[in-house]
DNA sequence: GTTTGTGTAACAATCGTTTGGTACTAAATT
DNA sequence: AATTTAGTACCAAACGATTGTTACACAAAC
């Protein structure tokens, strides 16, 4: 039949959808899609140098057409950002929650927080350092928000029974950076997430 | 007297140069700046959030008058890089030379690292870590210096008397990771580059 | 009179974003 | 049951701004 003439484009806007689920999940499925893969062009390529349309390219839209879906490109960082930032709280959340020894629970949280930003195809991943092209009052936003997160961090590096000599606050700021940077030269085949976690644990344990 | 009317452009090209000294300097004068202006806008907003218009007007230069002194954006970010690595090397040798004990030469070095890289008007400053909006055969080669460079690190840690269980290979990488990005969160004010530095040694020393 | 430094002005390309129209579906109205 | 209406998902095309870069003119110094 003729009648798909025209299929190359125009998707059917809604399945048929007699149950709503359907159709919530069919809005969110592209939504998502959006979401991921503008995340994992900026933690490749960095905020300022992705385009739109090149996020578009890779869902399948025209750079233009996206804008059904975000309000600005700004915006669309700002909410990878935050969304990156709660699921990862939770995960650690939850790792350390079972653990009751002081290391255990930081290395449970080193490793969850590693597994989450080192994978590869998760909106989670780009909890990005790159802040750096960003307008500064935006800037400051992102920078208060992840302030918030990683005080996770400082309830954990606190509980610890640390060697004296041994100043809290550059050793939480130096493994927070640790993690947050091995995304620059980690790739897939060598040493995994936990792996890697569990010898930055064993370099910063210093018992008193 | 009405003789700089026109005052607001046109320094004059050189000045009274008798010696050829004089000349020099000016000419790498500008040259400098210029490097040192662009290394700085480059560390501080990333190479794609950093336009060519941008560093002209740090100078005092239009954009366009800058490729008098640079052949293109990109040759100009590479030239930096790569001096910034060989002046990196040259003081942190020299730092390591006058030490014997292996976790001293460590801790020099990383004391030099930090300086290098946290003073802040320096164009060594910028070994930035922005490679990723880079254009791929670039960045590869900027990673191949890179990893030349860091091959002093590989030197010193394998003379470390380092604790059994320890792989020296993520050893050397997590250290470098933290050398490299103490940028990310350093300010003035605080503890000074050289405190950092031996902060991030007194952590990672483990000994046999 | 050539050389060196700079401004002026433009180039094509790309940027984020907006407008307007088209294909389509789902529900409402007839 | 047929037709209108509403609304979604998208494309096509353009918008003004900004990008890296070049061509050309002019002024000062040699």
């Amino acid at each position: 039949m003729v009648v798909n003439k025209t299929s190359s484009r125009a998707r059917p806007a809604r399945p048929s959808a007699f149950e709503d689920d359907l159709f919530q999940n069919i809005v969110n499925e592209r939504h998502r899609e959006i979401l991921e893969v503008a995340a994992a062009l900026f933690a490749e390529k960095g905020y300022a140098g992705t385009s739109v349309r090149d996020i578009g390219e890779k869902v399948g839209l025209l750079g233009g057409s996206l804008y059904h879906y975000i309000k600005s490109k700004e915006s669309l960082f700002v909410c990878i950002h935050d969304m990156a930032l709660q699921l990862a709280e939770d995960r650690i959340r939850d790792a350390i929650a079972e653990k009751k020894d002081p290391w255990d629970r930081l290395e449970a949280a080193c490793v969850t927080m590693l597994e989450i930003k080192l994978d590869p195809d998760s909106l989670t991943m780009p909890m990005i350092n790159d802040f750096q092209s960003m307008p500064v009052d935006v800037r400051a936003s992102l920078v208060v928000k992840r302030d918030a997160f990683e005080r996770i961090f400082v309830e954990l590096v606190d509980e610890l029974p640390l060697a004296s000599g041994l100043d809290r606050g550059i050793y939480r700021l130096l493994l927070l950076t640790l993690l947050n940077n091995i995304g620059g030269w980690y790739h897939e085949g060598g040493l995994t997430p936990a792996q890697i976690a569990r010898q930055i644990v064993a370099i910063f344990r210093h018992d008193r």
